[in-house]
DNA sequence: CTGAAAGCGCTTACAG
DNA sequence: CTGAAAGCGCTTACAG
């Protein structure tokens, strides 16, 4: 794509289309607004034909500790490929050109953080620009590439080890209707099922995974007359809602009540007590979606490479489950 | 600079360099190497004269709950001034290249956190590539512009915070000898000064902020004669180092021993009990170093404006702290 | 406002 | 391996 071909297009000469890109006088505005339009129409870029050595990472919440392991991940990558790593943040409202500005800097190969829409996808595509979604949160169109965890044998493995430990009775914090949740949930289902457990539709609450959420679900869960014994939250920060439900409760983690987090942060770790939750590698599913979508970027890929992958997910035990008390 | 002026200097022809830069055969390994020096000291780069428009970001160490903030904050910025956030991380091993590879991009403006060396400070001007260290832990040279928070008067606070409450025995987890930590003990002592209470040069310790550091020395304070009926740490991390040594020593907080971290991390407030801590606020710090880093850049910077502030710290007063026991 | 012409920096194809 | 020559994409200076 040269100014040549946009002039063109345009109907006007080349010098005219320099103008309008270096946004020099000297241009009357019905041309310069046609011009433009072309330019963005067929993706014009300033940039030399490689575009830049940049991969781009799309979130839509930077905070959180979520998004520091993504950025390792990647970064590593990127090294070794020789790419920049750029960040940003396509959240409402102020997040809007983002995207335009993303496939303007030609990148080349974008990651995006859980969604992106048909429209977003296409811009990217349009230009060439290969992209892998990463951890999705909907069900994708076959075709798009994309790195997520073994989310249903993480909720199978949560459970086997709650059912191991004697726990008969165990809710579970199902976040929105997304598609890690729902996978969970089968795992659960299906472990429960495997042992012979009747499922109980009242110990599967709905929660976001927030701490707030796990605090409220929790406390109405703990509060009532049978309540359960082991709690699988769908997040390590809203396991530390479940914390707060308990002890407020009066009831000793893991003694009284055992639960489990999902994700395995760092914070994790040093929790009281700390907390056995569902390791969700999210570096590793992060540096394998960039490997990924670098390698797409690749005239010739150095492997028919597989596009999609699940990346396993494995249990962290520590304190915060135990068997069931004596009189359940 | 051109291809052609680097080719007189290297006594070459134009193509030659070009193959050089293009990493193209038909250069003999000497004529190579001859070239890529002069290219590496006349500082060629590829980008158009107004090079990228990216905000660099230099990290350290790019796990941890400080990077996202810094990140955020910068995206903020950037967005403004329609710039890409790049975001590098330049520890030892693997991270040798990287300036190298920053300096080549042209950046608009360059964002360190934490350390940079004269030489590295070299390598930036050198190619008129502005930038600001942000949270600097040693002495900068007068013109070197920085970002930094307000940690003499963040020991103050949080020293006169205890004193309020009647504590009189107060240890200080001090970190590596640092700026920043030297500034908050420098704070200490001078609010301990103001309240007539004497210095006990046993209830400074050093500990890296790390939690196994804040535990082991947290561990060896709490087990003495005449233990401190409060610690300082140097971060939430290391403070909760010291909720876990509290809790081995059967002490509770805040009744037998009050607690104050540092830095006001999102997990610092739903830790048990919440803590008590000195607010950096780390991403408005970044905000701003990337808006002087980003007005330094400016062809006619927008204003005069300050290259080198300190952002002030607060306290954050949560459930970590209460009067000392009354024995005491 | 518009574009023919000259020029600049770089790359490519090829002769030595 | 090396570089003179041609060519490409873009910008600049200027005539209309």
């Amino acid at each position: 794509m040269t100014i040549a071909e946009i002039a063109a297009s345009a109907g006007v000469s080349v010098p005219t289309v320099s103008k309008v890109l270096n946004g020099r006088p000297g241009v009357s505005e019905a041309t310069r607004v046609r011009v433009e339009a072309l330019i963005e129409r067929l993706g014009y870029a300033k940039a030399p034909v490689k575009g830049s050595d940049a991969v781009e990472l799309l979130f839509h919440d930077l905070s959180g500790a979520r998004a520091v392991e993504v950025i390792r991940g990647v970064e590593q990558v990127a090294r070794r490929y020789r790419c920049a790593v750029v960040v940003n943040e396509i959240s409402g409202g102020l997040g809007d050109g983002v995207l335009e500005d993303v496939a303007w800097r030609r990148p080349r190969a974008v990651l995006a953080v859980a969604r992106l829409s048909g429209t977003q996808r296409e811009l990217l595509t349009g230009r060439g620009i290969p992209f892998v979604v990463l951890d999705p949160v909907e069900e994708l169109p076959q075709q798009v590439p994309f790195v997520g965890a073994t989310d249903f044998r993480g909720g199978q493995t949560a459970t086997a080890h709650l059912v191991g430990l004697g726990h008969r009775r165990i809710a579970v914090l199902a976040g929105p209707d997304e598609l890690p949740v729902r996978a969970r949930l089968a795992g659960f289902h299906s472990a429960l099922h495997a042992a012979g457990i009747p499922a109980d539709p009242a110990l599967v609450v709905p929660a976001a995974p927030t701490r707030e959420d796990g605090y409220a679900a929790a406390a109405a869960l703990l509060a009532g007359p049978d309540r359960p014994t082991a709690v699988i939250a769908s997040s390590d920060l809203q396991a530390m809602g479940v914390y707060r439900a308990a002890r407020e409760a009066g009831l000793s983690i893991p003694r009284d009540v055992s639960v489990v987090g999902f994700d395995d942060l760092p914070a994790a770790a040093w929790v009281d007590p700390p907390l056995t939750t569902v390791h969700r590698p999210l570096a590793d599913m992060a540096a394998t979606a960039a490997e990924i979508a670098l390698n797409l970027s690749a005239d010739t890929p150095a492997a028919p490479a597989q596009t999609s992958v699940e990346i396993a997910t494995t249990l962290t035990t520590r304190e915060s489950t135990a068997p069931p008390p004596a009189d359940h």
